[in-house]
DNA sequence: GTGCAAAAGTGGTAAAAAGTGGGTGTAAGT
DNA sequence: ACTTACACCCACTTTTTACCACTTTTGCAC
């Protein structure tokens, strides 16, 4: 599982040292082969492992592409999807269409969602996090299943 | 059952000495393993063993998560969430982010309750905690569960 | 109550790892 | 052929982490 909120600096050219807490998993479970492609509900970017990104390619491709909602989807996530590779220190390099959509500057914000990273421009990050936790505490439309938690 | 408040020292490191009436509990429970997230109601941590942890995040993971008040729970919930483990004197180091978000300084107040542990500013801890009390002395909505309570 | 011993709490250091910046050569595109 | 971009590599700085040493508190025996 992928875990925990890491600040980073991405440098001049758009590389990006991946923290040190992720490497050894990355390394064994992809040998370092990565995709990135956009979240199409919010201004951030989804980093999977290689292998876990092609079943969930291979889930989109098989949706009902004649459904113009779908078929605007697979357009999206597929279309911007990239793979990444770590150079010698652990650093991958972000495509410039993919920094733009993110509105990634220097400073990044990444954050482990179970089998994928997120990667958010820490700007919009701090934004949206400060809404999510207002809107938490509003309850308007809490899930029945969501209400029996007990944490 | 973890149980009782206590008032403790964060060093400027950012590490935190486990009260020893916790130590041991912990070490046999969870080999010293554990994960600190936020609380997303409050401005404070959760603190879980590791295993007690890993079956929450399964029910969150498990929730509808094309509901959006449900993906933003699990954004914050398991995003935050971050392995913790004892050094050789029983500390553990808490992440700039977390201490962020729980506004911590030097002194910290950590809770039992139940099957967690909460960690609080003590700043915070005090003023929310008179606040709470003139709130019960009110007793304007208890849910119906409470009123049968025998204390 | 006093003193001793063990445990808990606290602060610091030094080695190792991680983060950062930049130069160079090769390849691709104009 | 010239320019641009990127992969690869090297070197330096900063941070992290593991460990050690010391102080304070606690509990127990006398």
């Amino acid at each position: 599982m992928f875990r925990g909120v890491q600040h980073i600096n991405m440098d001049a050219k758009g590389r990006l040292a991946m923290p040190a807490k992720h490497r050894e998993r990355l390394l064994e479970e992809c040998d370092g082969q990565l995709v990135a492609t956009i979240d199409t509900q919010s201004r951030c970017l989804l980093i999977y492992p290689l292998p876990t990104w092609e079943q969930i390619e291979k889930e989109i491709q098989d949706l009902p592409s004649l459904n113009p909602a779908v078929r605007r989807f697979q357009r999206l996530l597929i279309g911007y999807a990239c793979e990444l590779e770590f150079d010698g220190n652990s650093r991958v390099l972000l495509s410039p269409s993919l920094r733009e959509y993110a509105q990634l500057e220097k400073k990044v914000v990444l954050v482990g969602q179970g089998k994928k990273l997120e990667l958010w421009s820490e700007h919009l990050w701090l934004q949206e996090r400060d809404k999510w936790l207002d809107e938490v505490g509003g309850d308007d439309a809490l899930p029945e299943e969501m209400l029996s938690l007990s944490l």
